[in-house]
RNA sequence: GGGCCUGUAGCUCAAUUGGUUAGAGCAGAGCGCUCAUAACGCUUUGGUUGGGGGUUCGAGUCCCUCCGGGCCUACCA
């Protein structure tokens, strides 16, 4: 048994997010965690909203609330929706929390201690009529190269060329459009990482067994234009974590904030502390999990993102680590996710294209959603979700394959036998053949896992259902009945078993069907199988169930084009 | 502009890292079965691996080039 600390990438507390947002990050995370968890290991499995930042500020501005209310709010509204998705997060935190201001002020000050923070005086653009000062991409203007009128302080999407906020012609505020901006000095931290690079390459470089997604990013950005660059960690507003040294305040930086991607990770170890807290346990309780010099020192971390979260998660966050002195955990695998593409576009927040997790939620259960993102995460480059796709993949290997197999063993059990594991006869060959190739489908199975490939695992599980339709037709129950009812007993016994040991298997993918079935077959407390011609026996003669309802209802034609054009566009 | 990823059957994806005749699922065709959610099983048709050139005994895989798609480019998060 081992140890595995387990985080997702927090989500972003602006609004829902898409299904995009959720197969790259959360999702898998929890399908590794539940894996973990089912082959005994201990587990801890974190994520928590993210708070703080310019876009929450002005989301909760539009709503017309205090930041904090509106945070709080929508903290609950994705705390229901992950709930609903099944993610079994042992702690579903807040950035904003107690915990994660104490620890966020104690690393800063740790950095400060060991040289690695800079203040750094600069030059930056303040719009009077917001009260604050705008970061690059919320000064909008004319393009100075294009002639493009709504060019962002950064670059300019017409003509892609990168801009600086002072280039604009005629700049105006992204928010409010107030042209009355002006230059104002300002004082910043800065994260020294550059001092870090030749460690975090070293670092980088030895993992060799990540995904090249992950690692390629970390060493753009280690190598590009003269290696990694320092960064600041602090902004002029008011919602955030106050910049404080530790305990002390901060001379000259009083009215100032960490900067959101600070603070965000540091929140994995804040909500493990939360968890902690939460229950009533000491600091040692998430001390093991993140310090080594107290007992995490044999814990496996591994982190779950979408490739545009990579830099922070493989640079920043480990700079802050390691610039700490502190023995802190360090992530020992970084699992990074390209996009999903909807309908042969991006899925688009503001344009409120594709599923979005409320509505997914509204029209189908949360197993179905699981199977088809798991099924097809985007692991090695972006992945497309089709309505076609994912009716097809729904109907036919979650109704036909597995549900339909579970429905035709009980089914012909209870009309032949009764509503209990048939007794006569003995495994045979045709068993002996089924459990081999289920046992060599199962390791193969545990292999992808293991090795966090998603897509694999998932077709290998398919195939394992398959299994028992292909043996279920060769061995042909229905006519052994007739002239050897003690043979039809047997190959019913061996099937209702093959049923059990799916429902502990596809627990990670479909947690709610597996559950539903393992509770009609009276076998809730199964475990993992140690051993298949075991497992296989594990139902003996006399052993009641009930028919369970069907597990998975198909997908008709009518619904999905309704779907189809429901979520085109213009969500709302 | 620079960097990275990507293009394989009608669709969604594989291919043990350069090794026999490029494989699965779905869709299509044929046959079988009748326990089951008109479900299941078996067989089968689909490929000049985006185009062109090169290296090699051997290239989907490596190199060059062209074409298409995507991401990142450090003040959105």
């Amino acid at each position: 048994m081992a140890r595995i600390l387990i985080t997702s990438a927090i989500p972003y507390i602006n609004g829902i997010k898409h299904l995009g947002n959720l197969v790259g990050s959360q999702l898998p995370a929890d399908l590794y965690a539940r894996y973990a968890r089912a082959r005994g290991h201990e587990v801890m499995f974190v994520c928590a909203t993210d708070e703080h930042g310019t876009p929450a500020e002005l989301a909760a501005a539009k709503a017309g609330k205090p930041v904090a209310e509106y945070c709080a709010e929508m903290h609950e509204v994705q705390k229901d929706l992950s709930d609903g998705f099944r993610l079994s997060f042992d702690k579903f935190g807040r950035s904003s929390s107690p915990q994660n201001h104490a620890l966020t002020q104690y690393f800063a000050g740790r950095l400060a201690d060991n040289g690695y923070i800079e203040e750094v005086s600069e030059r930056q653009v303040y719009s009077k009529a917001d009260g604050r000062f705008l970061p690059d991409r919320y000064i909008e203007g004319t393009c100075p190269n294009c002639g493009y009128d709504k060019a962002r302080g950064d670059q300019c999407e017409n003509c892609t060329k990168q801009l600086d906020p002072t280039d604009l012609i005629d700049p105006r505020s992204a928010i409010s459009g107030s042209t009355d901006l002006e230059v104002r000095e300002t004082k910043h931290l800065y994260l020294r990482q550059s001092l870090l690079k030749d460690e975090l390459d070293a670092w980088i470089s030895s993992k060799t067994d990540w995904p090249v997604l992950t690692t390629s990013i970390a060493k753009k950005w280690l190598h590009d234009e003269g290696g990694l660059r320092d960064r600041g960690i602090t902004r002029d507003l008011d919602w955030g974590v106050p910049v404080k040294r530790g305990d002390a305040d901060w001379p000259g930086m009083e009215g100032k904030v960490f900067y959101v991607w600070f603070d965000a990770p540091i929140e994995y170890i804040a909500a493990t502390q939360e968890w902690a807290d939460e229950n009533g346990l000491g600091d040692a309780a998430w001390q093991r999990w993140w310090r080594t010099d107290k007992g995490a020192d044999d814990v496996r971390y591994v982190q779950f993102m979408g490739k545009d979260n990579v830099p922070f998660h493989a640079l920043s966050f480990p700079a802050t680590i390691l610039g700490s002195g502190d023995p802190w955990k360090l992530v020992d695998y970084i699992k990074s996710f390209n996009y999903l593409n909807y309908d042969g576009g991006q899925f688009s927040t503001s344009q409120g294209r594709g599923v979005f997790m409320d509505q997914a939620l509204d029209i189908l259960p949360a197993d179905y959603w699981r199977w088809w993102l798991l099924s097809h995460a985007p692991e090695t480059s972006d992945a497309e979700f089709t309505w076609e796709n994912f009716q097809a993949s729904v109907n036919k290997d979650l109704a036909d394959v597995l549900g339909n197999f579970v429905s035709r063993v009980t089914k012909f059990c209870r009309s032949k036998f009764g509503e209990v594991v048939p007794a006569g006869g003995a495994y045979g060959p045709a068993e002996q053949a089924v459990t081999q190739q289920i046992a060599a489908r199962l390791s193969s199975y545990e292999r992808h896992m293991e090795a966090i490939e998603i897509r694999k695992a998932a077709a290998e599980l398919r195939a394992i259902w398959a299994a028992g339709n292909e043996y279920l037709q060769e061995a042909a129950p229905w006519a052994a009945f007739k002239d050897d009812p003690d043979r039809a007993a047997a190959i019913i016994r061996f099937s209702l078993n093959l049923a059990r040991l799916y429902g502990i298997l596809s627990a990670p993918f479909i947690p709610d069907a597996s559950a539903a079935l393992l509770k009609a077959l009276d076998a809730e407390d199964a475990d993992w199988p140690q051993d298949v011609e075991a497992a296989l026996q594990a139902l003996p003669a006399g052993h009641g169930f009930t028919v369970p309802d069907n597990l998975f209802r198909k997908i008709a034609d009518e619904e999905r084009e309704d779907w189809q054009t429901r979520f085109a566009g213009q969500r709302g």
